[in-house]
DNA sequence: CAATCATTTCGACCTACATCGAAACGATAC
DNA sequence: GTATCGTTTCGATGTAGGTCGAAATGATTG
């Protein structure tokens, strides 16, 4: 039971919803996700590490990146079930149409810097 | 966006999800939910005010009693995805099969007084 | 209408959390 | 190997949340 509302605590902050959303596009380093969020590097690296703890994302070293992409099928208990149910959520969301569009444009090399 | 972690937060909270694991079973007033839980009876009623505004429950006066129950469908955005899948959640929790056998054992006039 | 009873609101307390900047870490590049 | 760069950890700060007891509310009952 703590585990599941762990999990829904996860989900309860905007900024980390708005992560979610954006790596549905596609896998993201750090630094991109703090371009885009406008928020410190320290706090993004604890909004991540909180995603990954409960399960929804996994992340991969490349390099001097660290890469985070959201957890692929079979997922862990629960978030097999929120996962879909995130995904089809917010379709049509302001915030999250324009993060996505700053994804797409968004380059590593450039903003990290 | 906002709306939703709200709602994700509303469902962050371990007695919280008792509350509405509970009232699957059937209407409950507060002294009752308060009887199962332990705790104080302003937390309880604070706790399902939370709820309420989520839309998560609605209440009803019968007497002196305000009785709270599971909003039936359709209910509003989000909760209508998030209550199928709370329902199927934690078919075997220890804490929720004793708070369920507490509930088919309490009697509000027994107990609030 | 006065008293009782279930519930809600209020005020206070403590803990948990989001945030930042600085320092530590680890790997890459010169 | 030293410097640089992306990331993580640490410490501090302000805010939000869960809890309680007491006071306020609102309805029922005598």
């Amino acid at each position: 039971m703590r585990e599941l509302t762990r999990i829904f605590q996860s989900l309860s902050d905007v900024n980390r919803i708005r992560i979610l959303k954006m790596l549905e596009q596609r896998p993201l380093c750090v630094c991109e996700i703090t371009s885009v969020l406008g928020l410190a590097t320290s706090t993004v690296s604890k909004h991540l590490s909180i995603l990954r703890d409960t399960g929804f994302v996994v992340d991969s070293k490349e390099g001097k990146w660290v890469n985070y992409r959201l957890t692929d099928s079979p997922s862990p208990p629960y978030i097999n079930k929120l996962m879909p149910l995130i995904k089809e959520l917010l379709p049509d969301d302001k915030v999250v149409r324009e993060d996505a569009k700053k994804v797409r444009d968004v380059d590593r090399e450039t903003i990290c810097a």
